[in-house]
Formats: structure tokens, C-alpha cells, sequence
RNA sequence: GGAGAGGUGUCCGAGUGGUUUAAGGAGCUGGUCUUGAAAACCAGUGAUGUCGAAAGGCACCGUGGGUUCGAAUCCCACCUUCUCCGCCA
């Protein structure tokens, strides 16, 4: 969440953010409750320190023998009078709180202001789609006639948009995490981690995905726990209310989960194939940084995530989120977009994200620059690297024969044991 | 799941109702000594949050309630850690 200094001093400011980001948040009243807040507390705490110096004095009169009983009288109507302010404290304080919560992160400066998808600007392209000699096929009707996917029984086991791998197309999932992992932690530095699937509710708001989507989630009946929807709410939270310090940042962590999305809003769109399921695996990236360092390390996550499309030789794009497309905690992201052959686009394969302080504040993340200095809250960082399904998709279709069989990427053939799948 | 014992500041650890503005260590900062360092000694510091321009106030001893003029200390619930037993991939 923002500072609420910041959105004290700034509510013009703020309320251009939002409209940026297409986001009808009402924000009058704020700076009145705010005051009130402060109102509120500066009256209980004038009366706490009169019946804090008064109590003590009772027991001095205690001592001496003298009767109090007048004068605990008057403290105990104190205490009444500050169990209401109190109570009235924590009401003002619970609605700030919401608003709070329901307000977006600040995007950088250099995040181009637009609508949706259509305005983000491209960074780069890398690599040449391959020219095929035949019509290319969907990665669903490649999976189907290899036997390596299987939609249907998925449906009949659970329901719409799951799948089971089977034989190779099961390995080659595997593959695809097992590389990941391993170049993460070898070549670009980050400590591997496998997290808990299931996190409480703190957790998922101090990473913003609680309370403002909740229909995103699945929630486990009759407890406040939650399916992850992404290996960044638990491994971000892993320093919920920690105070970490500065010889230790930057922190790099790369963590495999399976990803669970109630996604009811999205329905219609991608119903066929891999890209868009209830249940998916991802390798995420997460960075605890300093502020000041922050923007160079979202560049290296970037890199570190193109790095593996490089390697599995797979053309992609990066793009830059204008304002109205990026996400709630983000101050800026960069999405890399995978070739997709049969449906002729680029198609979303990660998304890495600067969240500067936002998610820190509300999860409480500090650090100390040393001993004698006051906490800072760190900036924290999460990336895919990458959507493993989404990946498995766009080898079937990037590497598909006229033959109808799959060649498997160079740097899997070491992980899968087999050249090509038949 | 059952039984028992715990959760105190960066760490160790004392503290069962009123100089606790949390003892005492360790640590950290400065100094003396030393060629330099260590050790020793002296002094300082003592978590965090919040309101305030500041002085200062308020809150905080796992979390949330309660009793009391006054709670780290008493009562209740919950969370969590450890030990033992049971069950189990």
C-alpha cells in the first residue's frame, strides 16, 4: 500500500494515478478521516497520560496509608472516556485501512500512460519465427495426436481448463522446470526454494491479492486459507514482518509451484489449450532489493527470464505495461512475449515487476543500513521464469515437424532423454 | 489427534500486580592502554511503531479479549515452538 503521508499530502496526485490505470476508486473523505484520525488519537493520548500519571500516584498514596478512593473514582471514568475514543479510534483506523489497501501502486515515471494492451510499447524483439513449409498446428491438436495431453479426460475428472500430460508430454513438463530451476540457481544467482501451496490470509494481502480480488482465489471451506495463485505470495511473504539486513540484499529467490487461478472473469477467452488453466507451473523469480537499486535489478530479472527463451531458441518480444495494463502492486512491468506459430502473435509467456515499497508496507518488510540506522522498507521484485505450461505450448508449436512429431529443444535433451517426441 | 513445557529487545536471559522510563550479560559506539590488534578498564547506547516543527506524549514483553485506579506479571480464547505418545506419505 502507499504511504498515507503520501496520499495525505498528494490526493490530487493519486486520483490522477488511478484514472490512468482505469481505476474508479472514490477517494473524498479521505483527508477527512485522516484528520479525524489524528484528531482521535492526540485526545485518548492526552487522557492515557493522565491516567497514567494518576495511577501511579494512587499507589504512592497507597503506600502512605491515604485513602483513594475518590481518586480512583476519576481514573475509572478516564478509562471510560478512552475505551470510547479507543473503540472510535479503531473504527477510523479499519476504514483507512480499506482505502488503503484498495489503492494501486504508484507506476513510475517512465510507464507510458494508456489504456489497455493495445498502447504497450515494444522493447525489443528477439530472434526470427521459423518459416514453416506446412500449415503449423495449434499446440492443443499437436498434444492430442501425440498422445502427450489430454483435455478431455481432465474435464471428466475435474472440470473445464485442466489437463493431464502423459508419456513425454509429462516429462517434457518436467524438463522445462528441472532446466529453469537449474539455470536460475547456477548461472544467474538465485537461491532455490519450494514453498507451501497453501498460505494464510495475511499473506495474501500483504502481496495485494487479498481483499480486492478474492474472486481470483481458491479458498480452502471453512478456513482462512488460500490455494497460491503464484509462487510470489508465499516466497515474498517469507519475510513478512522481518526487519533483514542491508549485507544480506540483494535477495534472490527462484521458486517452482503450481499455480491455482479461479480466473471466473476470463472465461470465453483461450478455452482451448494450455494457456490460460485453473491449475498451471510456473517458475517465479523474486528479488528483495534496496530502494535505490531496484530499477537495475528488474532489468537483470527481465534478463534472466529472457535468458531461458534464448537458450530453448524460441522467439520472443518484450514489452513495456502502460499504465491502464499493469497490475495492482506494480510500479512498472515488463512482459516477454513467446511466438505462438499457429495463431500467428506473440503471446504473454512472463511478466516482471518492480513493486518498489507497495507490497514491502503492507507485508512490513524492513531493512537496517546498519546498526544505528532507522529500518527502510525494502523494494521487492517478482518475475516469471517462466510459465512453464505456457512454455511447454510454444515448443510443441515452434519446433513441430510436417511429420507430425516434436523436436525437443537442445538444452532439454539432457533433462528428457529422448531427441524428439513421436 | 493426545499429554506436558515454553513464547520477553539484535542475541542470551531475569522478572508473578505500583522507582520496569524491561535487571544482568553479550553486542554496538566512543575513549584509555598498545607499534597495530586482541584483552582489560571507563563512558555511552539500548527493540519497534505512532502523533508532533520540537520538547515530549502514547502504544508495545506470541495474538486477541477480560479483571484492576494500575498488568510482562492475574483470568479466558487463539496462534506457535519444543519434548513424549499415537497415526501416517
Amino acid at each position: 500500500m502507499l504511504d498515507m503521508k503520501f496520499v495525505r499530502d498528494n490526493l490530487d496526485v493519486v486520483r490522477a494515478m488511478l484514472k490512468n490505470r482505469n481505476n474508479s476508486l472514490n477517494l473524498d473523505g479521505f483527508a477527512e478521516l485522516e484528520k479525524k484520525r489524528r484528531d482521535i488519537l492526540n485526545e485518548a493520548d492526552a487522557l492515557k497520560n493522565q491516567k497514567n500519571s494518576t495511577s501511579k500516584k494512587i499507589g504512592e498514596l497507597r503506600k502512605a496509608g491515604e485513602d483513594t478512593e475518590k481518586i480512583s473514582a476519576e481514573v475509572r471514568e478516564l478509562g471510560k472516556k478512552i475505551s470510547a475514543l479507543d473503540g472510535e479510534l479503531r473504527e477510523v483506523e479499519e476504514s483507512l485501512r480499506e482505502i488503503l489497501l484498495s489503492i494501486p501502486n504508484m507506476p513510475a515515471d517512465d510507464v507510458p500512460i494508456g489504456v489497455d494492451d493495445t498502447q504497450n510499447p515494444e522493447i525489443r524483439r528477439w530472434g526470427t519465427p521459423r518459416q514453416f513449409d506446412f500449415e503449423p498446428k495449434a499446440h492443443w491438436d499437436i498434444g492430442d495426436a501425440l498422445k502427450i495431453l489430454d483435455f478431455d479426460r481432465a474435464s471428466k475428472v475435474t472440470g473445464a481448463r485442466f489437463t493431464f500430460y502423459r508419456g513425454l508430454g509429462a516429462r517434457l513438463e518436467r524438463a522445462c522446470i528441472n532446466f529453469m530451476m537449474d539455470l536460475h540457481a547456477n548461472k544467474h544467482g538465485y537461491t532455490e526454494m519450494l514453498a507451501p501451496y497453501i498460505v494464510n490470509k495475511n499473506s495474501m494481502i500483504g502481496t495485494g491479492q487479498l481483499p480486492k480480488f478474492a474472486e481470483d482465489m481458491f479458498k480452502l471451506e471453512g478456513m482462512d486459507y488460500y490455494l497460491v495463485p503464484t509462487a510470489e505470495v508465499p516466497t515474498t511473504n517469507y519475510h513478512r514482518d522481518e526487519i533483514l539486513s542491508a549485507e544480506n540484499l540483494p535477495e534472490y529467490f527462484s521458486c517452482y509451484t503450481a499455480c491455482f487461478r479461479a480466473d471466473s472473469g476470463a472465461a470465453g477467452s483461450d478455452t482451448r489449450g494450455l494457456i490460460r488453466h485453473h491449475q498451471f507451473n510456473k517458475v517465479e523469480l523474486i528479488k528483495f532489493t534496496k530502494p535505490e537499486e531496484s530499477w537495475a535489478e528488474l532489468e537483470s530479472m527481465v534478463a534472466a527470464a529472457e535468458d531461458v527463451l534464448k537458450i530453448l531458441e524460441i522467439p520472443y518480444r518484450v514489452v513495456l505495461l502502460c499504465t491502464g495494463d499493469m497490475s495492482f502492486t506494480s510500479a512498472k512491468t515488463y512482459d516477454i512475449e513467446v511466438w505462438m506459430p499457429a495463431q500467428n502473435k506473440y503471446r504473454e509467456i512472463s511478466s516482471c515487476s518492480n513493486c518498489t515499497d507497495y507490497q514491502a508496507r503492507r507485508a512490513n518488510i524492513k531493512f537496517k543500513r546498519d546498526n544505528k540506522s532507522k529500518p527502510e522498507f525494502v523494494h521487492t521484485l517478482n518475475g516469471s521464469g517462466i510459465a512453464v505450461g505456457r512454455t511447454v505450448a510454444a515448443i510443441l508449436e515452434n519446433y513441430q515437424q510436417a511429420d507430425g512429431t516434436v523436436t525437443i529443444p537442445k538444452a532439454l535433451i539432457p533433462y528428457m532423454g529422448v531427441e524428439k517426441i513421436s
